[in-house]
DNA sequence: CATCTATTCAATTGTTTTGTTGAATAGTTG
DNA sequence: CAACTATTCAACAAAACAATTGAATAGATG
């Protein structure tokens, strides 16, 4: 057997990284992780798969050092083994969504139901803050809030919201967010406080992009 | 049949992206493509592979968006449709390179054959170069040099560089770099010119490295 | 130490991907 | 417009991958 050239070694090792996200639930799978911590049991519903569909995937993103496991009491915690992991898919992601048509028209399609046109970026939230007093609402479930967040944010997870509408402001501006780009849980949001004649948007942008600005600035200012 | 969800549909048309690369061969193909733009039927003995696969594995790249094409005459010719697939594949090698042990003990068995332990990255270069006056040798083929190089390089594509030994300097440090970090030239190159006594260097950072730091400054600067 | 439980493994099946071969095609060039 | 040529297509066989099922395992907990 020839054993094959250096180049070849190292591409195909490369290849396990990019083979890892390749797949769709895969790539679903790291987003979700970037949030916080998860068991298999959690990633499974989370991602609508088999719990052994799902740690056979996990085992691939594990063997492509993408994902690392911690034991706590009976579950195997899942987390995502470093910043560079978030980073890649927002390159990726980045990549898709400004060449990717299609992807284009299938958010296109699901934003043009109803107001959801007009959305923020971090940085226009900024802006927008420094102009008016806006109210800034994490709609991830608690223990994604609890595990961090942007700093001034208040929680109100979204299966409670309709419940808590007295807790919102009547004339303020709120802005919505979520996980980041592909959930959808703040549109939602936004949906169900602007039928309630709230003034609401979105931001398109959520916690991941939030912690990746954050990592940024930081090895800036050392 | 059920319309699948806004998640899923995207996840699925971003996999596109990430299954364009997930194969060696077409991780290959963009490196090389990285350099100038070639036609299917140089690219398919630069990889090694039958027109027909080469072929096909750009067509996978294409459908991606990841390159592009244009007539020339008679050939075809494959070009890298943006900066930011050379950035992905930066990001995809140099996360591959910082958690892959395997990777690492490959790399090294293959320098370690020689004193090519020692090896500058971009930075290292100007550093060193405002030290002493050094000699930046590019050993890519001919016209990938024409189509882009390092500004003060001097050309000595590696085929020839056993023919041309008398234009090298000396006392003088040579550095040798080619297309990237997977491309052996410059460490042939080094071979070939320790073995003359000369005082020889190479560079890890190829070509693309200094286009994307280009690219990064001229954006910062503005 | 026995039990319980979250996770992984193993075997199977159907699907997708890959490389090959040889033919077809599109488009240029004389 | 005929001939030529680089590229792509189509059909096939082999290999890799994915999802499912049910059994096995490792490790905590009482």
């Amino acid at each position: 057997m020839a054993t094959s050239s250096f180049k070849e070694q190292v591409y195909q090792e490369l290849s396990r990284v990019t083979h890892a996200i390749s797949h769709p639930k895969r790539m679903e799978l790291i987003d979700v992780l970037s949030q916080r911590d998860f068991s298999v049991e959690e990633l499974s519903t989370e991602i609508g798969m088999s719990m052994a569909s799902t740690s056979q995937h996990l085992q691939v993103l594990k063997a492509a050092k993408l994902v690392k496991t911690n034991r706590n009491g009976n579950f195997i915690m899942y987390s995502v083994s470093d910043d560079s992991v978030l980073k890649l898919i927002a390159v990726v992601r980045e990549l898709g969504f400004r060449k990717i048509a299609e992807i284009d028209r299938i958010i296109h399609d699901y934003n043009s139901d109803k107001d959801l046109l007009e959305s923020l970026t971090l940085d226009e939230l900024w802006a927008k803050s420094r102009e008016e007093n806006v109210m800034l609402l994490d709609v991830r479930p608690g223990n994604e809030f609890d595990a961090g967040h942007i700093p001034g944010a208040v929680s109100i997870p979204l299966d409670q919201l309709r419940n808590r509408l007295e807790e919102l402001p009547k004339g303020q501006t709120i802005v919505a967010y979520c996980r980041g780009p592909l959930c959808v849980m703040a549109a939602e949001a936004v949906k169900i406080l602007t039928d309630q004649k709230l003034k609401a948007m979105r931001m398109e942008d959520g916690y991941v992009e939030w912690k990746l600005k954050q990592a940024e600035s930081a090895t800036l200012s050392i």
